[in-house]
DNA sequence: GAGCGCAACGTAAACGTTTTCATCGCGGCT
DNA sequence: AGCCGCGATGAAAACGTTTACGTTGCGCTC
């Protein structure tokens, strides 16, 4: 038995059925006016009397009135709506990004269809098709999969878009990066300036944009800050257990670094298991950094030196951006945008000043090449 | 000026202009048949030949037609999106609900609009009230705000819902609970099986369902199984914060637990720094144990046993439940699932047996009252 | 061979909005 | 007094689908 409940939207009591969908014509009805002064009076559009529209407006709360999103989308050639596509990623990241982006569209008045968990190009192309239609924008963290060609051939034509963390330079979208290369730049410059020069590097993968950039800022960083040494790079996978294959990699060497710096968090961890197993004290023995402050690095012993990424800050970053691609239709989105990142000293890479210290060493950046048509 | 793009989808090779949106009609033409085969053909209904549905199938791959999702669902009153209500949360839990969410959602066909980082009742109604339409079912984690009442005045009347962590017993949604009381029980089985009968319990926000659950769980596992012991239980809130104060004032006590049991594990957490600081061995001196297992939990010293509860199964399951609802309209939804969870055996709790050992020490269960009509 | 049933297909209504255009009334200007 | 302009309002078209219903043609049965 499904439960009844009045509702009456008519002229004195009318108790019928249930489920009623109350449109705007029965806001109409109700207020005496027709249904354009109805859309006129809740839209905020002018064209009707401040007495009527308060009418309307009492009319219209009364029947609880809310208006169907799909018939007003349908004329209106907008949903209100966001996408967010997003590859297969666990834990911090992507809620923190999602946190980000939520917040920020909320605040814009849009809603916020989310994809995500997909594994290769084929994947996300479906995805990337569902969205069509159902939404005026797009926020797109790029993933092996997707480059260039990928967004090419898939992302619909005109349709406003922000990409992630992707060194593609479309034309079609606008590019929002964490400046990785600066963040590993000031890493080194501090680790150098704690006196560990002979520094070792754990990489990402190759085929992921920030491990690319990470490693770059660390060649650029020891070129330019400790000229003299020869440059230990071993790669991994952005893994844990990578990280730990790393680093006995790294002590079977000749010479002891005298600091590693691993391309992400999670790989920092890895190495410090090894060492710790190695007999090697961190940091007295030696110095270790990470990359992207996820939350486990304060809590492994010692606390992890890492270069920390505000992610939710680049979610919001990535929904004004959009946002203001969607208001300014037609014209080329063209743009790169780079979110600095701080770094985060805790105890591990030695430089032991009581408590944690940040510093904010890069700043956002706009480099805007916008080209407006029309 | 608005872009002009001319509109010619006839016959022969048709480069157009860039952003046209090509409609059934268009299809149609081409197709040489009526909107109303087209719409056969595509949505497999029948009652066309399999040579035309051949035909127009070609010709609408060919035009990269995509039916226009809004006018769809003005007649179809279907939307083919769900909805996810979440409050504020950060991290883990967050990211691998969504992930289990989406993942099923994905495999029904159905997208997934997320709303989340809601902060009272009043920001959550707002939310509800802006899906309103947009969704043919919806998920909601409640939170302090949100309870019977709220939902009663809230959810839209005929909406599927399912209700996750909550104890409201509506008739219009249904729920899906962790296993929070057998999970407690199960870790005060373990503990006291060690020999630590003197348990001391941290507790969580007492507006929050899990915590009462797991409280409720500790208090019925101590009088089932440690019955002599006097029932010590300070109150946290779930934060690191929280669990540090309550360990300090656990140690201040006259005598000290055997074991502490924090009702979640950054409160564990904050516990083994208070031991820390006491110069207490965890285990040696005091055994500690948490609920959630959070990633941290294996990495801090010594690594936290806990209980882990599968929460992308939990979405996923929430999703099949929601699915189900929407497949039967009309049907009560009343019904109260459960989902089990394991507990995880680590260093922290004093059972060295090498590596971590994972129990299930509770299934599935489903304790249905469902109510069919019609 | 006429009637009948059925499958294939077309026509048009309906969904709930927004928006253009027309209508109306009214005050001010010439 | 007539006209013009303008603000408030209503009528109706349009958006792109799905679907109920009508029409056609064809094969079958009597």
């Amino acid at each position: 038995m499904k439960t009844f409940t009045l509702r009456s939207p008519a002229i004195g009591p009318t108790p019928w059925g249930s489920a009623v969908t109350i449109t705007i014509k029965d806001v109409a009805r109700e207020a005496k006016v027709s249904v354009a002064s109805v859309s006129r009076a809740l839209n905020g559009n002018g064209g009707v009397t401040a007495a009527t529209e308060q009418r309307i407006r009492e009319v219209a709360s009364r029947l609880r009135y809310v208006p169907h999103g799909a018939a007003r989308s349908l004329i209106t050639r907008r949903t209100h709506t966001i996408g967010a596509l997003l590859p297969d990623l666990h834990g911090e990241f992507f809620s923190e990004l999602i946190r980000g982006i939520d917040l920020e569209a909320r605040s814009h008045g849009l809603h916020l269809l989310v994809s995500s968990s997909h594994d290769g190009a084929e994947d996300a192309a479906a995805a990337l098709r569902a969205m069509q239609g159902r939404v005026d924008g797009i926020v797109i963290l790029s993933s092996p999969g997707v480059d260039a060609d990928f967004l090419e051939a898939n992302l619909p034509e005109g349709l406003p878009s922000v990409l992630l963390n992707s060194d593609v330079k479309s034309g079609a979208a606008a590019v929002l990066n964490i400046d990785n290369f600066a963040g590993t730049y000031a890493m080194v410059r501090h680790l150098v300036g704690l006196g560990h020069a002979r520094i070792a590097f754990v990489s990402g993968p190759k085929d992921n944009y920030d491990a690319r950039q990470r490693e770059a800022g660390f060649r650029a960083a020891m070129a330019k800050l400790a000229p003299g040494e020869p440059l230990r790079i071993v790669s991994g996978n952005f893994s844990e257990s990578s990280g730990y294959l790393a680093a006995r990699e790294l002590l079977a060497g000749k010479t002891r670094p005298q600091a590693v710096f691993a391309a992400n968090d999670m790989m920092a961890v890895g190495c410090l298991q090894a060492f710790k197993e190695a007999g090697l004290a961190v940091p007295g023995d030696i110095a270790l950094a990470g990359f992207d402050d996820i939350p486990i690095a304060r809590y492994v012993t010692p606390p992890l030196s890492t270069v920390r990424v505000r992610i939710a800050e680049l979610g919001k970053n990535a929904m004004d951006l959009l946002a203001d691609l969607m208001d300014r239709p037609g014209s080329s989105a063209a743009s790169v945008h780079t979110l600095g990142c701080d770094i985060v000293v805790r105890d591990s890479c030695g430089a032991h000043r009581g408590g944690a210290a940040t510093t904010t060493t890069t700043t956002t950046t706009t480099k805007s090449r916008r080209s407006s048509s029309r």
